[in-house]
DNA sequence: ATCATAATTGAAAATTTTTCTGTTTGTATT
DNA sequence: AATACAAACAGAAAAATTTTCAATTATGAT
């Protein structure tokens, strides 16, 4: 599907604040009501508005604890792959998961309540799961910027 | 403020999917369709729910080039530190920034269409912020989980 | 038990989404 | 240039949802 500039603004718009009416959009784009509500339609059945979702503030719901880890697994054949994944998508601390290039295989975003919850994250359920070499962790100590809007 | 349970299912659906009616909601939950609006308005005013926003898929915008730099400054003066904070967020194409503990000072995810656009990224955007001491970059090979939804 | 406060409900009003019909616009073909 | 076709658009009506409102029920403190 190709986008015109006018189908960039509308995702751009959108990615920032999904609550805004089709009027309001109309208003920003120079369209009728008709028109954006078609154009939005046809996003979401070309798959490239994937989900609207609501973001929770982690500081009202005790989860302040932020942290990265790596993970290296003791071996890489097919089977040990895909039930690490599996694994490691199943638990809810873990927001993030990506095989990445480098000295580790993966790393994930785990978010928990404080240190505390942290370590018994890492002792009763990651480095429970089979297979894990070795890890890494990060804290971290401040978010600069988090945005869930790419520049289109 | 405190959440109770029937919160926290709510933020649960809504933090899944943020289109559901209050009607369909009012029936998971059972409760009225007023006592769902009023509980959302309540999290909404309290802060506990931050925004609503649309997720775009980066396999149909051209921007599936995921990158993870890690970045040491030269110094740590208030001065630098608060300047290149500024500068990173303004990068359309930085998506994270963290600062972190351990070997360097900061994460970004850093997201562009190729690795032609992740080099000209880093040459003329990222390392052209002064005060950055050295760079470690980690590409994503495939993203394993992504979710947006914090467990509450 | 009584009071005050907060949460809930159902119905009405206001707003928004969705459908429908017809028109315009752009593009390709002759 | 004229024609035909499809895609995009517009305005109005219908359907659905959100929001307001008044009244009721639950909750906690005195």
């Amino acid at each position: 599907m190709i986008l015109d500039a006018i189908d960039k603004k509308l995702l751009d718009l959108l990615q920032k604040d999904s609550k805004r009416t089709n009027k309001e959009l109309s208003n920003k784009l120079n369209l009728s009501v008709t028109a954006v509500y078609e154009r939005i339609k046809k996003l979401e059945k070309e798959g490239v508005i994937s989900k609207y979702v609501t973001l929770v503030k982690k500081e009202k719901v005790e989860k302040t604890f932020v942290a990265f880890c790596h993970i290296k697994l003791v071996q890489h054949t097919q089977d040990y792959v895909i039930k690490f994944e599996k694994e490691v998508a199943n638990l809810v601390e873990v927001l993030e998961c990506y095989h990445i290039s480098g000295d580790y295989d993966y790393l994930l975003k785990v978010i928990v309540k404080d240190m505390d919850a942290f370590r018994e994250f890492m002792v009763n359920k990651l480095t429970s799961i089979n297979h894990i070499g070795s890890t890494h962790s990060m804290f971290v100590i401040n978010e600069v910027k988090h945005t869930t809007a790419i520049n289109i």
